[in-house]
DNA sequence: TGAATTTTCGCATCACTGTTGACATCAGTG
DNA sequence: CACTGATGTCAACAGTGATGCGAAAATTCA
């Protein structure tokens, strides 16, 4: 099978290259084709569909969260690095990041990160037959988040102010009678960052995990 | 100020009817206008961009995601019902489901779920310098989750298909020795259903905001 | 009533997208 | 060398959100 000066990895990485710069509007055959000194349609001699090429890109993605997640943790702190890694490389490469979290991307990139979590899990002293069970939880979870978080960062700046200020604006303004709880709360739901949520959550689910343990007889770290 | 024969409202209503059959590749300015017999140009007569009609369209996902809460629940049941109706109808409009999770809305619909959930969490018993806190962690990690879900429901039957058999067909030939969790627990995987997964979720974040809590000195319920 | 004004709709148009087909080109194989 | 097959170029297609321009129609005012 001979094969010519572009390789599909050619392409995955001028689209990493491409969706790292979180230019509005951005990841498009076009752009794409400009990166490689090359036309547009060139794309799709190398993937069959938009679809493709995303998941192609969405699991090198998750190649690169996993990757710098540091190797000698406790189980639960290798949870807690990947899901962070995961959001904080979707959010570097927000173009991809927004639009894959719904997909299985079937490549060696999230085989590697279910593989990851799944022994993690079972590390920490999860039953056997729930593992399976916490861990799409997990996932999910931390896909969907890392994905909602990737589309804020893709928002046009103008917006994305406008939204960050809604709380002190259109929330701060709202008929306390109407909204008391809103009027009670509006300054702490402004200071509240997104870091914090994140940390919330993620605690959150481990603290689930933990309490199957407790549940059951295993007894460990 | 005169206004002619449709309102912006009109348009929403339309918006609305059209993300309910999820088709494949629904909500263009074409088949809004179709819809009311009218030219698709009109649409932007009403809303400045997309991104506007798409804010209209969610806040009134939100008011009938809200107001198909039973009313005289306790607080817990309150929350989750809450979060399951924003799941259900973002996946039943899915195209508006799938894109506005990133965005505040500033409309009355996510103000008065805003104001629900701050006042359940509240009268369980949290402290009030931590409501929003936890407020914020609920809402955006239900929001995200319910987005996913949604862009799931609006992937074209085969891709979907696909993506579900993925567990029994890729992940199932993984190699053994290179992959020992997956193929450990890959009928598990396969097992786990959506519902399942939510409802786990759901369990993980309102014992979050019970062990909050116990830490400290609330004694309610 | 009738006139003036202002909003909104229809149409044509723009730049852009993913995708496809015809054609040329080049690498490696025999 | 010729053959084959994979690849890039180019042109085209249908579709998108969006924008002016002119016309119709309803609201407002006299």
């Amino acid at each position: 099978m001979p094969r010519r000066s572009l390789t599909p990895d050619d392409f995955v990485e001028a689209a990493l290259a491409i969706a790292a710069r979180a230019e509005p509007d951005g990841l498009s055959g076009r752009v794409i084709g400009d990166e490689l000194g090359v036309d547009r349609s060139a794309v799709w001699r190398h993937f069959s569909d938009r679809d493709a090429l995303l998941r192609a890109v969405g699991d090198r993605l998750m190649q690169l969260a996993l990757q710098q997640v540091p190797a000698n943790l406790a189980p639960r702190e290798r949870l807690r690095a990947a899901g962070r890694n995961v959001v904080e490389t979707f959010v570097a490469y927000p173009y991809v990041g927004s639009q894959i979290a719904s997909r299985t991307l079937q490549g060696p990139g999230e085989m590697a990160m279910v593989e990851f979590t799944l022994d993690a899990i079972r590390e920490i002293g999860v039953p056997h037959d729930l593992v399976a069970k916490y861990q799409r939880m997990l996932a999910d979870t931390m896909l969907s988040y890392a994905s909602m978080r990737a589309a804020l960062a893709l928002l046009p700046a103008d917006i994305r102010a406008a939204d960050e200020q809604a709380w002190m604006g259109v929330y701060a303004t709202a008929p306390a009678e109407q909204y008391p709880a809103i009027a009670a709360h509006v300054f702490d739901l402004a200071a509240v960052t997104n870091d914090e949520i994140l940390d919330n959550l993620i605690n959150a689910l481990l603290a689930a995990v933990d309490s199957v343990i407790e549940k059951s007889t295993g007894r460990e770290e």
